[in-house]
DNA sequence: AAAAAAG
């Protein structure tokens, strides 16, 4: 559907798949033939490790000259079908020898469509279309995963089996070693491949980074509660430098001052709130008048007619973002804290109207543990296995919640624990809700679990799914660009918890093979963006499939009123909490806008890059992604890439070779803004900047993790200088506009191949 | 512009 953009045979993976208009398009064939070409130099020179090969594989041309087949349809040299048998059968050894490497397991995930009988018979002719070499790499990709796919059935079967009984066994405390276990009787389960594809790599490091929260933990601890903007603004009492006075949030978190802040700032904020919802107010209805629509006029109850809010509301957002955006913010916290606000609201829709914000400070959870807070001793000993022993602030606050049955919206910056916020009490309902029943087979889901991208998916599950395990319950990934199959055979035996991205998640239910009439929760993760134009319809639809009066929980670091829409058409009387002092003085990032000459960017991101740490670089699309990548990787820095166009197993394997530190760069569209945890990122570079806060915000958040220093630079022209300011002003960060040239020390010094001026100064 | 579904 949209995701198709490209004029043809738009699928991400469509250059690694027999054509099939192959023997038709003789168009077709060479326009894509060039263009992926193009894109498998990347790729087969990923699959080899080397750049001997790339540039062989670069003229695909030569082989054209000697290979029968390797014309297409329309060309006078083609020749038709029957050659194709001979390179088949010498191509099915390959295949057989590659078939057996490991890399072939890896690549399961992907291989559906090409296990397809006609694809099959297309191979040799595509074989024989490109030259020899060039398309070996991908034959090894499919020969492998071919031969995967009994397997993984009977051990699907199997493992099931034996997983079921086991499950009882698996009591407190063992928590590490079933999960180990299960890791492997369970290759079949599905998504469990998957997963243990990724651990071998990148997804244990999210699990490690919760552990690694676990570190930050007590720089929150010390940080005191709600902080304003404007608060902090006008607290001149804190000099600039406390930034790194990370000791003095200790003096200030203690209960008194915070108490006092609760107070004097209650009434500013409410303030501060009201002029911005006012505006806020104002702009929309505005709008609205001008796109002839009056939905303002409805009474702020309306909830049917609310469905198509998020359109307007989105694109409001987009054409006013200097107006909107920050405003947004501040109205959620003001909102939801203010009470005496109330005579503000002259109309209807303020999302957080009704609901009262909790701002959670550190020191309240203090002493505090996961079993006081209501989970069970299975949940709570896993939890302490993954490094979780105490409760975050965002935790403490929206587990009880969640455990009495609340709707819940929380915030929480990236890292600050909200995957085990929602999944752990999550999973204690869910058990809980079928308390002396038995796992029936086949029975439906009881929970769902919305991402909007795979590989976060991916990576909740790597959460949730240990926690779940302990107490016996499954769960299961259902995302795109996998085949199917293995996770229709997951429903069909019988899931608590399903966790996925929407498309796939629909497809499903489509063909009545997901049935969420039974899921009583429902967690949308980053929930603002899953509310962004063209996520939000699909999420809609999704969740009016759930059981009536379904818990919704809605979680995000950026979580503002975008969301309104799912609000006010699922939630029911919300708890709303956010943590307290999160901002950048909290932070350990730094941030640096670098002010640059176009025609020196890309020597000066090829420097920037060449360094010894792990270095993550956003760029807009998905073309420049590749080129980035290409382009470091010329420069003899090894780089891979991580976008849409790629198909789910490179995907999969590129994250993971930069987890793994196979490579230290990885250039990245937005798919790896959100969510995605690389342990050792210390550097995030924006080749393009940002078009919005958030997204500079969540981008940035890939970087200083585990107390560690992460920096971010950004890149930009002078053109773009009053932008730039104003959206870090939505953002509320401070960070440097530098001027700087090609060979600048200030480079030098941002890659960190020159010391600091704080470590100078220091 | 990106993301999210294709036997």
């Amino acid at each position: 559907m949209p995701k198709n953009k490209k004029p043809r045979g738009g699928r991400p993976s469509a250059n690694f798949e027999p054509r099939y208009g192959a023997n038709k398009t003789s168009f077709h064939d060479r326009h894509n033939g060039g263009r992926d070409g193009a894109r498998d130099t990347r790729d087969s020179r990923d699959a080899r490790g080397g750049r001997a090969d790339a540039g062989e594989r670069r003229t695909p041309a030569a082989g054209y000259d000697r290979r029968p087949g390797s014309r297409s349809v329309g060309h006078r040299g083609y020749r038709p079908a029957e050659e194709g048998a001979a390179p088949k059968q010498r191509w099915s050894s390959q295949e057989r020898a590659g078939r057996d490497e490991s890399r072939g397991i890896r690549n399961r995930a992907e291989s559906g469509r090409r296990e397809a009988p006609h694809s099959r018979d297309d191979r040799p002719r595509y074989n024989d279309r490109s030259s020899a070499g060039f398309d070996r790499p991908r034959r090894d990709d499919r020969g492998g995963q071919r031969p995967t796919g009994p397997g993984t059935y009977r051990d699907e079967r199997g493992g099931q089996r034996d997983e079921r009984p086991r499950r009882d066994d698996r009591g407190a405390g063992t928590q590490r070693q079933g999960f180990r276990d299960g890791d492997h009787r369970d290759g079949g389960r599905p998504g469990r491949d998957d997963r243990r594809d990724q651990r071998s790599g990148g997804f244990r490091d999210d699990r490690g980074g919760q552990r690694f929260n676990r570190d930050d933990r007590p720089q929150r601890d010390d940080r005191g509660a709600s902080e304003r903007p404007r608060f902090d603004r006008a607290a001149s009492e804190r000099p600039r430098f406390d930034r790194d006075d990370r000791p003095r949030r200790d003096d200030r978190g203690a209960g008194p001052r915070r108490d006092d802040r609760g107070g004097a700032e209650r009434s500013e904020r409410s303030y501060d709130a009201d002029r911005a919802r006012r505006a806020f107010d104002r702009d929309r209805t505005q709008r609205s008048i001008e796109g002839g629509r009056d939905e303002r006029s409805r009474p702020s109850t309306g909830g049917a007619y609310r469905t198509d809010r998020p359109r307007p509301l989105t694109s409001d957002t987009r054409g006013r973002p200097s107006r909107n955006e920050r405003p947004s913010r501040n109205d959620w916290n003001a909102t939801s804290s203010a009470a005496p606000a109330k005579k503000f609201e002259p109309t209807d829709d303020v999302v957080h109207e009704r609901l009262e914000a909790k701002s959670v400070a550190a020191v309240e959870v203090d002493g505090v543990t996961f079993g006081d807070l209501g989970l069970g001793s299975n949940i709570v000993e896993t939890l302490a296995g993954m490094g979780a022993a105490t409760p975050f602030p965002i935790q403490a606050a929206s587990i009880p919640a969640v455990l009495q049955g609340r709707d819940v919206l929380a915030r929480g910056r990236t890292g600050s624990g909200k995957t085990i916020a929602f999944g752990a009490p999550l999973v204690e309902r869910v058990l809980q809700s079928q308390a002396g029943k038995r796992r029936e087979f086949g029975r439906k889901p009881r929970a769902i679990i919305l991402a909007p991208t795979r590989e976060l998916a991916l990576q909740i599950d790597g959460t949730i799914q240990p926690i779940a395990r302990s107490v016996g319950l499954f769960t299961t990934q259902i995302y795109g660009g996998v085949p199917q199959g293995r996770q229709v055979g997951a429903l069909k035996k019988g899931v608590d918890i399903v966790i996925g991205t929407p498309g796939r998640i629909e497809d499903l239910i489509n063909q009545g093979k997901l049935d969420l009439s039974d899921c009583r929760i429902a967690v949308l993760d980053e929930a603002d963006h899953m509310c962004e134009l063209g996520f939000v319809e699909p999420v809609q639809r999704i969740l009016r499939h759930t059981a009536d009066g379904s818990q919704k929980l809605l979680f995000s670091a950026t979580l503002d009123r975008e969301v309104a829409a799912l609000v006010d058409e699922f939630l029911v009387d919300p708890a709303v909490y956010e943590v307290a002092g999160e901002d950048q003085e909290s932070s350990t990032i730094e941030h640096r806008v670098l002010v640059i000459e176009h025609r020196d960017k890309a020597d000066i991101l090829t420097s920037l890059v060449d360094r010894a740490g792990k270095t993550l670089v956003f760029a807009r699309t998905r073309a420049y992604a590749d080129m980035l990548a290409e382009q470091f990787d010329d420069a003899g820095i090894p780089a891979v890439s991580l976008h849409g166009d790629l198909n789910q197993a490179k995907r999969t394997r590129n994250l993971e070779r930069l987890t793994s530190g196979r490579v230290n760069v990885l250039v990245a569209t937005d798919v790896a803004a959100r969510g995605i945890h690389v342990d050792d990122i210390d550097l995030v570079v924006q080749a393009d900047a940002p078009d919005e806060y958030k997204t500079y915000l969540h981008r940035s958040g890939r970087t200083g993790r585990a107390g560690r220093s992460g920096r971010v630079v950004t890149l930009i022209t002078r053109q773009r200088q009053r932008r730039m300011t104003e959206l870090l002003q939505r953002a509320e960060i401070d960070a440097p506009f530098e001027n700087a040239r090609l060979n600048d020390d200030l480079i030098e010094e941002i890659a960190g191949r020159m010391p600091t001026a704080s470590d100078l100064t220091a």
